[in-house]
DNA sequence: GATTAATCGAGACGGTACGTCTTGTCTTCGG
DNA sequence: CCGAAGACAAGACGTACCGTCTCGATTAATC
């Protein structure tokens, strides 16, 4: 991609200026004016980069807070899926990533386009990270070859964006903990 | 000339004519303006009722839609559960429920009176009903006396609102029944 | 508990409060609707008595500020002119009664009806009786028998007028004997 | 696409539209909403420029209209002071100037702002265009030393006002005949 | 005194316009 | 030649009044 430093340079100072307006307006007052305005940046530059609101906000949230959710491989699976998703449960529980996180899925449902970013640049990576978690343990014995990685991710992911979402109880990582044990060693039905 | 019925009459005709709307435009294109001109209402009489339109159209939904999500008690906890969840996911993976409740919900991410009232108004009602029904099995002695009632809830729960949220993916009978298999036969960890 | 007084209590009642609301936000800030809250009244009895507010504050002023205008004779018909337009201009020219006055005035120039009205209930009268001494003068021989009535009530109540309505300077008694004598003793051109 | 005409020649458009509907429909129906429409302006175009109809108006007025009321100099005042308020009668007296200007001087006696705009560009530079003439002419001893400059404006435009705004008789040539005659040769009293 | 009939308050109702805001496109002009 | 600055059409927002209309509750006049 070939763009000009300077070209570059206005493009993160627009995403930190949005981010900024973002955590303190909230993002539904944020506007695509005001961030400009903000920016001391025109309209148009704007609109040459992205194409919604939603769009400059993921990508300002990707760049700027880009979320280091690697996984660790200690050879117990149950202790590094608890000590990963402790850190996204941290990330997405958390401002500022994750009221403008949970502002993003709400734009994405009544906008395809940014929902289909959403997935793509964030939501699937980490999901398919945790999956190949998962097999590389099922390869090693460590589950039984039956074991169904999918169900197992939505299992844990579920709940998590159900509160995020729905009830917005807050996300603990005992709760996690809670997911972790029933997923591992069963409801005990 | 022409008299505008009163009350309960008008406010029925209101809700009618948002569905409609939201229907053919989606939540997306909806605004009061439209709503009230298509009912031959004054936007006033809109506003009487409803602070925005997110609670207009969670009304409207609930009071037209109104759901019918009880449970049977056949004395097998797993069939019960297994009939209504699909009835469940039969509403809320189709419209015209289904894109609205969506949207709702995405709406309801920069409002949070709109959060409440979805929570108090469907979700709360919803997932007692799925405790109550477990907890009734659970006296029974059909599940054992550690089965934890909200974290099975949120098991069978979160991952349709991931799929309905997030991926997008469809909500099929099927991949409740793999739900409620890995909740009660386990993952086979 | 409250008991409503009826008929013309009820009317006496709202022209009060038409004034006092007239008084303290002006006339343009006034509304049928705030003056039939602040009257303790419905709108309904606000129009079954008057068309608009214009009728309304216009009936208000008339009553209860009935002006008394009527002119004295003493003999001297520019002694008697200069008492009684000094205080007419005492009148116009200062609150409760010009700045509504002036209203009326505005309002009546998109208001045929009530134009109509302000000059048969207020302004004709008014220049009748200073046509009428006028006249009394004439056939006495104070004056010269081709001395133009009308005229020289147009003289006088024109520049008044002028000053009320467009240049806003205030309406002094100076102002007035400037003027009489102008009619009487000419410009000296 | 159709490209929007910018500055100057948009504002132009604007009045051009605002005095056609205010000759069809008359000042009181006219709104900054319907000239929008049929300028096939945005309403946030009107507001940018005036920031009231009235200003709207009286901008439109003295754009179109500019009126030519420059005073002739024959050597004669009495003649040159004829010919021009014929002229301005035949103006204030007829469509479409006159309704519009009465309409606007209602206005202005809730809106100051408007009031001090009508005065600043109308109003006082017609009136010190005949009190210029009456000067010259007092200077070259036409008129007594003492002639009254002010006053003899007051005499002559006030009783046309009072005629305009409170009886609503015609404005006519005789009438001002009437006036000067008594102006300058006196009432006879 | 009981029974009408009118009058009242309260305020819902369909409308219209307000003045503000944001969207996404298009122009202008300075560096 | 690019980008800031912002003009522009479009149209929704939520508010304010308009004048008409129910709705019961009071009140007064008639029987």
């Amino acid at each position: 991609m070939t763009v000009s430093p300077r070209g570059s340079a206005r493009t993160e100072a627009i995403m930190r200026t949005a981010l900024e307006l973002g955590r303190e307006t909230g993002y539904a007052k944020l506007s695509m004016e005001a961030v400009a305005a903000r920016a001391g940046a025109g309209k148009h530059t704007l609109y040459r980069r992205w194409p919604s609101k939603g769009a400059l906000l993921l990508d300002s949230l990707l760049h700027l807070h880009a979320p280091d959710l690697d996984y660790p491989d200690t050879g117990d699976v149950v202790a590094d899926l608890r000590t990963q998703i402790h850190a996204a449960v941290d990330l997405l529980g958390n401002p500022p990533f994750g009221p403008l996180y949970r502002a993003l899925i709400g734009e994405a449902q009544h906008d395809p386009r940014l929902a289909a970013d959403l997935n793509k640049r964030f939501v699937t990576p980490q999901t398919e990270k945790t999956v190949a978690r998962l097999r590389t343990a099922r390869e090693r014995g460590e589950l039984s070859p039956a074991f169904d990685l999918d169900l197992a991710m939505a299992v844990l992911s579920g709940p998590l964006y159900f509160r995020l979402l729905i009830t917005q109880e807050p996300l603990t990582h005992a709760y996690v903990d809670r997911l972790l044990r029933a997923l591992f060693d069963g409801m005990g039905a």
